[in-house]
DNA sequence: TGTTCATGG
DNA sequence: TATCCATGAACA
């Protein structure tokens, strides 16, 4: 049989033996406060129809409502477009996949000053995201205030997973308003807690394993290196005291990531001349990042752009040589091959653009990492028969409503599998893996997960985990994750 | 159905 | 050679 010398059986049992562990997940399912949706979902509702009713009397909205009439309505980006670019006059910021003017909120946050109702509105679309994406589906797919929501391992280009019904993967976090509505209404069963397991650096340790990079390699390995500080440091001509969190955030994002993913430099340099004006960026000593570049001869966005040119030529040419031979490497073999092999065991077939050749064998074996993990653990779990239980799982992180007397031992053997186990079986990851932990208080929701490290164990109750409390002055005080006392 | 927008990794 | 992978809502 000829066929059966194409299947790599290391992709098939992984596969296999994922689903199975998935469904028991999906079985499992996460607790939600019913009673807390329905009443936030007709809170938001009042808000939205008072910042609607406000918003009716700025000038914009009334142009916007008497050249549509009846039609008018606040969700239609294409009449939000024709009353800003057609009517307003505005110069478009960004344009849409397509080649229109934009109206996303990167491109209308810009004008809130100018046009007092852009801020509003912004409120209102987030807001209405809220109820009709997460809370009503919430409400809708819950049997008895637990949510079943399905983990698939068939639907992606990649290997990796996908969540529907609903999207277990896409909460909202990032906007901490957003973020804490919707987390508060998930919660852990009966005198329990939710736990998160995440990978630290996941796509770019395993894209280390691909490439080898010394280069990359010395920076995941060397305590105390920060690539993304380092490379703030080169696009705002600064000194190292001088980097801020919202400066590396910005190297970060749209930089170092965008480059690993394909991007190039008049792209990014576009991004972060819109990020340094739109947020007015300083230093931390509180000069303007604008002014300060100007004095260094950036003036102009042109100026800026050959800036960042030369930082890309340097990151590429200079720092990491090797990671960029073997994205020529992998785009060549894959043109006289028309494959991409995963360490895995998987095989990536069919037309594919350059970026995705060198993404795709990163962002599966990455999950790979994950579902390995997965499964291993849950195993233990079924086989020492623990009451707590996994019930989610997002591309390089686990979710666990815990049992608090069983805490210690959780961590214990995912950090055992998840930093040691996993090396032993895959050889191929050549670096060291690293996790990090969140959790919140038994009978607390998920908007409370606070980032738990191991201390000694709590006099009270015997937890090794403790949280880091914030105090006044920027003091600090250690408390117990389980039962909340101070440790020492 | 295609486009645009939002959310997450 | 031009930012990777998803789900889902709403409009046109």
């Amino acid at each position: 049989m000829k066929a059966i010398s194409y299947i790599d059986y290391r992709g098939y049992d992984l596969l296999h033996k994922g689903t199975e562990i998935l469904s028991q997940i999906e079985c499992n399912g996460i607790h939600i406060d019913l009673e807390y949706c329905k009443k936030k979902l007709d809170q938001i509702a009042d808000t939205i129809r008072e910042l609607e009713k406000q918003i009716q009397d700025e000038p914009e909205v009334k142009i916007w409502m008497e050249s549509y009439g009846r039609k008018f309505n606040l969700d239609s980006s294409t009449q939000l477009a024709d009353l800003l670019f057609n009517r307003l006059k505005i110069e478009p910021v960004n344009m849409t996949e397509k080649g229109n003017p934009s109206t996303d909120e990167e491109s209308i946050e810009c004008l809130k000053n100018d046009h007092p109702f852009i801020e509003k509105l912004i409120q209102i679309k987030r807001l209405k995201k809220l109820c009709s994406t997460y809370i009503s589906n919430f409400i809708r797919e819950q049997v008895d205030g637990i949510l079943h929501n399905f983990f698939h391992l068939h639907t992606t280009q990649t290997y990796r997973s996908s969540s529907s019904d609903i999207n277990f993967q896409n909460i909202p976090d990032r906007n901490p308003e957003l973020g804490n509505i919707i987390r508060r209404a998930i919660i852990p069963r009966q005198d329990r807690m939710l736990l998160e397991l995440d990978y630290s650096g996941l796509e770019v340790r395993v894209a280390a394993c691909y490439h080898k990079d010394p280069v990359m390699i010395k920076e995941i390995t060397e305590p105390g290196r920060d690539m993304h500080r380092d490379t703030a440091i080169e696009l705002f001509l600064l000194n190292p005291n001088d980097v801020t969190s919202e400066l590396r955030f910005t190297a970060k994002n749209s930089f170092v990531f965008a480059q690993f993913y394909g991007d190039y430099y008049a792209n990014c340099a576009k991004n972060i001349w819109n990020s340094i004006l739109l947020y007015d960026l300083k230093t931390r000593t509180g000069v303007s990042i604008r002014e300060h570049l100007s004095d260094k001869g950036i003036k102009t966005y042109s100026d800026f752009e050959n800036h960042v040119k030369s930082v890309e030529y340097r990151f590429w040419n200079e720092k990491f040589r090797v990671y960029k031979k073997w994205k020529e490497n992998m785009w060549d073999n894959y043109q006289k091959t028309g494959v991409v092999n995963m360490h895995t065991g998987f095989i990536c077939r069919g037309l594919m653009r350059r970026n995705q050749v060198i993404n795709y064998p990163v962002q599966g074996a990455a999950f790979h990492c994950l579902l390995w993990s997965l499964i291993h653990l849950q195993r233990l779990f079924l086989r020492n028969h623990l009451r707590s239980m996994i019930v989610g799982q997002i591309h390089d992180s686990i979710v666990i409503d815990v049992v608090p007397e069983e805490l210690n031992c959780v961590m214990n053997w995912a950090h055992t599998i998840m930093t040691k186990e996993i090396r032993k079986v895959w050889d191929w990851i050549i670096v060291p893996l690293d996790i990090k932990a969140e959790a919140s208080l038994p009978n607390e929701s998920w908007a409370n997960k606070k980032e738990i490290k191991l201390g000694s164990p709590c006099r009270s109750c015997g937890s090794e985990w403790s949280f880091k409390k914030k105090l006044e002055e920027n003091n600090t005080e250690d408390h117990c994750i389980v039962c909340g006392e101070i440790t020492e």
